[in-house]
DNA sequence: GTGGTCTAGACCACA
DNA sequence: GTGGTCTAGACCACA
C-alpha cells in the first residue's frame, strides 16, 4: 500500500477517508482485522497519534470498532458499510454534478466525458 | 456573493479556486476588472492577506493580470481561459470517475446517477 | 476556579463535563467567549492539548462553537443547551435511582435522604 | 450475570465496585463463598489479573477476606457491611444531590423526578 | 503486543 | 494572539 498525502488537508482525515473509502468498496472486508494503530503508522511514514485520531474518527462513525486489547475490526454490520457507500457515492456525484454545471458542460456532454475516461 | 469555506484547507485556496471558477465559468468576463483585494476582502470576512495570496495563484497561472495602478482584471487571452476550462473539466471527470469506480459503481449507473441528480 | 481531577478518568473528560455543567448550569452564559486554549491549560495545569481534545468534544456535541481566528464560544442556540440540560438531568436521576434501589432503599427513604442532604 | 464496562474507568475499580454492590444490597451474603478468581474472570471475559487487583482492593477494605487454601469470602462482620452500605449510599446522595443543584433543580423537582424514575 | 492518555514543543493559517 | 496539526516519546491498563 502506498500512501501519499496531499499537503493541503490534515493527513489524519486523509488516513480516515482513505480506510473508510476500502472498507466501503470491499478491499477491507466486515469483520476484518485492522493494522495496528503502530503498524499502519509505521507504513504510512507518520506518528502513530495521528493514526489513533483517524481512528477516533471512524469509530465515532460506527465504521470500525475497537477491542481494547486486541485492535480493531471493520463493522460486522452490513447496514453501517450500505449507508456509508450511498451516502459518500451521493455527495460525490451532487459535488460533481454541480463543478461541471458551473463550467458550463451539459449533463449529455458530461455523460459522454465519463464514459470516456471510463 | 456568499462565501463559506470548508475549516480543513487553507482559505486562499479556496477563495483562487473560487474566483478561477468565475473567470472559467464566464461569470467573470475576459478583461474584466475584478474586486479590489480590500474589498474582496471585506466581501468574504477575511484577511487582505488572505486574498492577496489568492491572487497570487491566480497571476502565476497566467489568469489575473495586474495593472500597476488600476488593479487587477481576469486575462484577455481567450485561450488561457479556454485550457484552464479544458484542464479543470478533464481532472474533475478523471478523478470523479476513479473515485466511483472505487466505490464499485459502473458507468452506466453512474450516467443514471448523474441524469437524476442535473 | 479550581481544577482538581479525578486520577481515575481521562482529564480531557472531565474538563469537558466541568465546561458542560457550566454552560448548562449558566455559570457561561449562551454567546458568551471561552478562555482560550492556552489560557486555559495554564489554569488547569494541564497540557494545551488536553484541552484541546475537551473541546472538540463539546464542538461535536454542538454546546461550543469555534471562529477560527477569535476563539470559540458557546452556542448562541438556547435548545442546544436546553436539550443538554435534560439529558444530563435524566441520566443523573436515572442513574441515582438505580444504584439507591440496589443498595436496598425505597424511593420514601431515598427522598427524606435528600431533603436533609439539601 | 453480564459484566459491561465503561471504557473511561479502569476495569478492575469497576469489578470491584460491582463486588462490593453485590455485598451490600445482599445479593452476596455475609460469609458466602466468592467465585474464584478465575471463575470469574472467565465470567466476565477478563484476565485473571485484572480480578485479583479488584479482590485486593475488596480485601483492603475488609469487605472480602482470605482463607489460605479455601477461597474467599464475604467478610461475616455485619457491621463492616452496614457501614459500607451507609459510606456508599451517603456519597451517592451528596454526589447526586450537588450535582442537580448545580444544574439549577429545586429539591422539590428532583424528588418528584425520582419518585417517576422509580 | 494492543489501545489510550498525556506532555513538551514545533510549525502553520489566519486576524 | 487564536486555533489546528503533527511529532517524539513516556507511561498506563489489559491480555
Amino acid at each position: 500500500m502506498s500512501w501519499q498525502f496531499d499537503n493541503n488537508r490534515p493527513i489524519y482525515l486523509q488516513i480516515a477517508e482513505r480506510l473508510e473509502r476500502d472498507i466501503i468498496s470491499g478491499r477491507l472486508k466486515k469483520g476484518e482485522k485492522l493494522l495496528s494503530v503502530r503498524d499502519l503508522a509505521l507504513e504510512a511514514s507518520v506518528n502513530p497519534n495521528t493514526v489513533q485520531r483517524a481512528m477516533q474518527e471512524l469509530e465515532s462513525r460506527g465504521i470500525v470498532t475497537v477491542q481494547r486489547t486486541s485492535g480493531r475490526q471493520v463493522t460486522n454490520d452490513d447496514e453501517v458499510i450500505a449507508k456509508a457507500r450511498n451516502f459518500l457515492a451521493t455527495a460525490q456525484v451532487r459535488q460533481f454534478a454541480a463543478q461541471m454545471k458551473q463550467l458550463g458542460y451539459t449533463a449529455e456532454q458530461v455523460n459522454q466525458m465519463i464514459s470516456e475516461e471510463w
